[in-house]
DNA sequence: GTTAGCACTCGATGGTGATGAGTGCTAACA
DNA sequence: TGTTAGCACTCATCACCATCGAGTGCTAAC
């Protein structure tokens, strides 16, 4: 945020975003001169108002009603105004027990989270589990399904399972596929699938005059089956918990929220900005480009295990979001999930 | 339906019911009583309508308004006086070429039937994938994730790859899990799970005495591996194509709606009634004790492939739905799901 | 049994005026 | 020069009211 504002602008955009937060509804001059104890006459509020109105601070929908905060104006809350306490003990302490991950699946603990953290913030809970080509291999299956189509199975590290069919230009015998199975189990055991991939492209380039036709082939297929991408997973919760805030009243508001939250890619796309920065992010209204989530607030965070398997969770509400409050909670709930892909992985 | 209506009224209510399909409005005496070729004046209409009201047909909005049929009026319909038109062959043509299921996971595969469903339909197509103790055991493989816990992944005939994780009393050595391993894929191979189920209980009463400890707790192992419910895959599409259809304008209809398309488990409720009964079958309103999807039907049928593996799809509108058109497809789409299932699971 | 006629109901529409919250502006004040 | 009181003005909201018209129920005549 580049402009700086004075003391007194502050502390009057403050008690606007916070009053608007609770009401969801404009606020006007005299309720802020009256509540908050800054000791100003309405009509000086009024003067500072249309000074933030002018920088785009606020805005109001029509004359004779308050003003509402725009997402620049949320946005200087947040970075400048607005001090995240951390949570108490006890609050960490209620958090972490609310999982029982023990003898779950990772899918089904991600999507526990997703559950959680949507009871908790009353908004909608998001988890994208960790990306495919990020993950670190644990265990390759073949499967034969019929002549030239194998199911191929893998696990990951975590104990994330995936499978896809590819089709492949050798008819392959059973103990052919065993052999292969064998080798890539051996050679490829706890590299991530990135890496995997530019081994993969690498050896082949190398080797192709020196290997059998069998090789060749064999090489070709553990590249069609590591390269496809297989779908990411993106765990919603608690999607009609969003309607529940009175600034979705409308069903064409409600339709846009609900096929943004329903299209998996456009929400991978969303989650993928917020992977790329540490610790929690902050995404305000349609700041991001992504006009997709209008008048919405993401709130994320990336969590990850020992060897960069990142995967991102996060919080979507309406802009009026209750920041203080649902900040540390995603933070927290992204250590949390860390410390047990970690602890999970070894 | 036990009551019975004369030519007159049966062709009023006919009347009646594809004009409020086709207005979503109240149809009053003098619309039907020009539109339709019927040669009766309002004031007939009327009189016909009163009597219809009274044994439950139609209900009034208010005093005013035209007349909207009910839930009974619509199964009236239905039952006796809809007939469904096959499909012609190029529509057929049309709806077999929209599906490219080759190379596809069975995952994927009816990802995609709920998306064309409910792309053709204009409402959200619904599509839950064979039970799991119906489908057919192909594989089994353990993955020792550390020690007791185990990581079991089920492959079945049509190619569904199901993973969970179990506990395990006794700490298996891997030359311990692959026996275990050969040992079932021979014996379980082209059993259904639920007949597995039978088996393994039995056996385990029956050896109890002559099994060693090692092969007593090889048998509780693989009950617990086959034991516990795998969750039933549902796949909801176009849940945004609903808010469409004018009748769903309020927030808090909406918001029923979309609780109920999020809860799987009502869901699979509902799709398992479906499922008992050959071809398609319709449930009205709130007519199925599922107040759930109050002003909604839904139109379903089974699918299945060679040995019993059962699944059903089908699609969830208003009340108000084009029956004449979406009957035949729905029922065309299981038809042609239930063969390509039976063609991949040789 | 059918229909024309008619009084009646009731939601929808649109105009009017009062209310009140809130603003911008100006002039006075410290 | 910054702050404040005062005041005219704007505008959404609400209640009230008249009008309109679609549709009904009832009755009497055909």
């Amino acid at each position: 945020m580049s402009e700086d504002l004075n003391q007194r602008s502050q502390n009057i955009l403050e008690a606007i975003v916070k009053d608007y937060i609770s009401s969801a509804e404009p606020v006007g001059s005299r309720a802020i001169s009256r509540k908050h104890a800054l000791n100003l006459s309405p009509a000086t509020v009024r003067n500072v108002m249309a000074d933030l109105e002018e920088m785009g601070f606020l805005c109001s929908p029509h004359t004779s009603a308050g003003r509402v905060p725009t997402s620049k104006g949320f946005h200087y809350y947040i970075d400048s105004l607005l001090e995240v306490r951390d949570l108490s003990d006890s609050e960490k302490a209620r958090l972490t027990s609310s999982y029982q991950f023990k003898g779950m699946r990772l899918e089904d603990a991600l999507q526990e989270v997703g559950r959680v953290l949507s009871g908790i913030s009353s908004y909608t809970g998001l988890v994208m589990a960790p990306r495919f080509s990020s993950t670190v291999f644990r265990q390759i299956e073949f499967l034969r399904l019929s002549h030239k189509r194998l199911l191929v199975i893998f696990v990951s590290k975590t104990g994330l399972v995936q499978n896809k069919v590819i089709e492949s230009d050798v008819d392959w015998t059973p103990h052919q596929l065993e052999n292969i199975t064998n080798y890539l189990n051996q050679t490829l055991h706890g590299l991530t699938i990135q890496e995997i991939r530019n081994q993969l492209s690498d050896e082949i380039q190398q080797e192709r005059a020196r290997a059998s036709e069998l090789q060749q082939q064999a090489m070709k297929l553990s590249q069609a089956a590591l390269n496809a991408e297989v779908e990411d997973n993106v765990y919603v919760s608690g999607t009609t918990r969003i309607l529940e805030q009175p600034e979705f009243s409308s069903p064409e508001l409600i339709k846009k929220i609900f096929q943004t939250l329903e299209s998996k890619q456009q929400l991978i796309e969303l989650l993928d900005q917020a992977q790329t920065a540490d610790g929690v992010q902050i995404f305000i209204g349609s700041q991001s480009q992504h006009h997709a989530i209008e008048g919405c607030s993401l709130i994320s965070s990336p969590f990850s295990g020992k060897k960069g398997a990142i995967g991102t969770l996060g919080v979507i509400g309406p802009m009026r979001m209750d920041y203080s409050q649902v900040i540390p909670i995603v933070d927290f709930t992204a250590q949390l999930v860390s410390r047990v892909l970690e602890r999970e992985s070894e």
